[in-house]
DNA sequence: TTGACTAGAACGATCGTTCGATCTATTTTG
DNA sequence: CAAAATAGATCGAACGATCGTTCTAGTCAA
């Protein structure tokens, strides 16, 4: 079967069957035979193109890295004060959140640690680095109040992206955009200066 | 029946073992043969007092729920108002993530659902709830502004909770009684009603 | 004697991975 | 240009290791 389109067609067929099983039913609890029946691939392609079962996750893990890294540098380039371009990302990732839940869970909610050992945890990945650096320039321009920068972008994302993790949950029944803005009134002004 | 358990010693190490390794190394990482030779309780013991892996960790799960409900009600009942009560809460939580890393991990950082699939998420535990209680009761007394309570509970503690997720993780280095007056000050003013 | 508890060898299932065979498309050779 | 050679993909049966759990036997207190 799978008459080769393109080279890499199946590659990105075991990425997108793994973000779906590892989100849905966690990495282990996803056995490489779930993956092959799923996806349709054999395992003597999975094998060809990943090293092993943590090789596939750790791919994955990065594409979903990047990908945000980049979302996050258009955001920066896009908008000029600090409030705006935090305003954008909480936009952005309540978005991602409806849209695609997996890539949101992967990114937030799964425990990379517990299968990808040498990975530094999300949290010191270059997505929040890049929260950080804006918060932190916001705090130079006294946009934001003067404080440990770490506090601030915790204290400052902290209720967006718990939200996110209970609308994951199922505790949070309505649409994320349906609460964007209170959620932002709330987050501002918990570190806004004046 | 049911006589005063004067509960056995290998239970309780069979638990503490546990809680160790089912947060140092993930509980798909730990294995049953693990347990036994970290607690000294042989396998027939362990499946003595519990029906299987997942019944550890499930004993587990409750007993930490429990306790936290415990601290929770006592908080709430020695203290008046809505932002000594919320105050003291995250005190309290910043307090275990020091004392008892171990306690705080299981609780808010393990993946519960991968492996205790019956569980509701530790979002809609106990705890959670008490914690939006208060928030629900500030907003009626006026301490705190009127908006959805999910959306006010979300971020008053949001912040105080990925602080100890960073934590946890190693990002922050200083241990969290420093910065308490800090987070506690940003997240207030999120949700404060004047 | 009974019943709660301890012990650890053994079992069956399942997992991640390997391996040799086969197919296909491209490149090299005669 | 045709044929042979090479390299890249694909496939799935089979392997060895390890897992959670069971089972039988034994201990000890009441």
């Amino acid at each position: 079967m799978s008459t080769t389109s393109t080279p890499s067609a199946n590659r990105d067929k075991v990425l997108a069957t793994a973000l779906i099983l590892f989100t849905r039913k966690g990495y282990f609890n996803t056995s490489m035979r779930d993956i092959t029946r799923e996806s349709g691939v054999s395992t003597g392609s999975i094998y060809h193109y990943f090293r092993d079962k943590e090789g596939v996750a750790l791919a994955l893990y990065q594409s979903l890295i990047a990908r945000m890294q980049e979302e996050f540098s258009a955001i920066m380039r896009r908008h000029d004060s600090t409030h705006d371009q935090c305003r954008a990302v909480v936009a952005l990732l309540f978005r991602i959140t409806e849209s695609e839940p997996e890539v949101m869970t992967f990114m937030l909610y799964v425990k990379h640690r517990e299968f990808l050992p040498e990975e530094r945890p999300v949290c010191s990945s270059a997505p929040f680095e890049q929260m950080r650096a804006m918060v932190q320039r916001g705090m130079e321009r006294g946009e934001i109040v003067h404080c440990d920068v770490l506090v601030a972008s915790t204290c400052l994302f902290g209720g967006a992206i718990r939200m996110i993790t209970s609308r994951l949950d199922g505790i949070v029944e309505q649409p994320l955009a349906h609460y964007l803005d209170d959620v932002w009134a709330c987050s501002w002004r918990a570190v806004a200066a004046n």
